[in-house]
DNA sequence: GTCTATATTTTGATAGAC
DNA sequence: GTCTATCAAAATATAGAC
């Protein structure tokens, strides 16, 4: 044990703390603009300790790519389970990746830049991920055709309708932050809720087959 | 005059090829990503060449951004100037973003990652060009609404709801191809069409007030 | 306008002591 | 597990001849 300083008990790992610093640096430079200098300096570790956790750039960057995706995945499936009619459980997919993108502000940056980047850095297991993440809904729609409650439509483009939003609006906040002086504040003030409910009333549109609209008793007029 | 070998007529110039390199290069890997030596072999110069050109790797990348952002400016500008009802000028503007969505593929994926990158290469001539974007929809926007057509809505977030699916769906083409043995094919196969019907049909519904819902004449059941 | 050669800095990664 | 010192490759940029 010797004169080691001993980290205090809860206190975060030096693993932990590399990994927390790695995941801002990546999110806010991307894979190539990161630099394992400024991760090591913002973990307050030295370069030749991140190298002893993990082997090289590249694995530490699929680390934690794998763990926010596995939380994603996780989430979506958890609204699965609990069950409710396709539309609910379609409503509750959106705030859940909402709620993944909001809460954890590096996802939404990482997500597009591996889109841009073609999936250069996305490894088997990584794309398993987003793949329980696709399956979900596709399950949630294709009951709710079975169900005759939505139409038939492509998983894919229902599940850009919704992730893209989501993460454009979750990863433009500091772009909003820096150009605030040249919009009008009211509209720069949109808050999270306001795109959820935009997305749930646009993907909920595009979804219900015609014969199943808002019915005449919610009509006002002719 | 010399030894020097001349331009066939109507043929690319030096810059030109450059730029269209780089825009490749700089779309394919970002800024960080792309290597000068890389665009320069792209576009059959030398480094020194490029420098000759270009002042920096940044002012090229600039050059690039304004061009492109610009050429969507125009786009969207050129529907309003088209004119017609709300909703068509609407629906024009969502087919001129993915009109140049489409048939620009270089344009998405830098888009995304300047979203990534908190905007840090928008230079403020940049910034003004995407300005004219969100304008232009406001001002469609506030047209339906003082004609009783859109509800108030904040165009920011609907900006959101249409670029992003539109931006996605183009920039993930490579992804989807790169793993389409995962996938099943029909599913993959979603053409661009789908994505902008989806887009429509999702932004109209979220913009319409629920007096003006879809009218009973075209409903086939109670 | 174009090329060769090179300067300079940055960066990912490691050796080896403690 | 942690640190100092350092290497080797890569990358941006330029000097200077033609």
């Amino acid at each position: 044990m010797a004169a080691t300083a001993r980290r205090a008990p809860g206190a975060p790992t030096t693993r932990d703390r590399i990994l927390a610093a790695a995941a801002e640096e990546f999110a806010a430079r991307g894979f190539d603009g990161a630099k394992v200098d400024r991760i090591a300096v913002r973990a307050r570790v030295n370069k030749a300790m991140l190298y002893y956790h993990f082997r090289s750039k590249t694995a530490l960057y699929q680390t934690i790519l794998l763990d926010r995706f596995g939380r994603v995945a996780r989430a979506v499936e958890a609204v699965r389970e609990q069950g409710g009619s396709p539309e609910i459980q379609l409503r509750r997919f959106i705030e859940a990746l909402a709620g993944t993108a909001f809460t954890q502000p590096q996802f939404p940056p990482m997500w597009l830049r591996e889109i841009a980047d073609g999936g250069r850095h996305l490894a088997p297991p990584i794309v398993s991920e987003m793949g329980r993440v696709v399956g979900t809904l596709g399950a949630i729609l294709a009951d709710g055709h079975a169900a005759g409650v939505f139409r038939q439509v492509n998983p894919l483009v229902t599940q850009v309708g919704i992730v893209a939003p989501l993460l454009f609006f979750a990863a433009t906040g500091p772009v909003r932050e820096r150009f605030k002086q040249l919009v009008p504040a009211d509209i720069l003030n949109a808050q999270g809720q306001e795109i959820i409910t935009h997305v749930v009333a646009g993907t909920l549109a595009a979804v219900t087959p015609p014969h199943a609209r808002p019915s005449a008793s919610r009509r006002q007029q002719s």
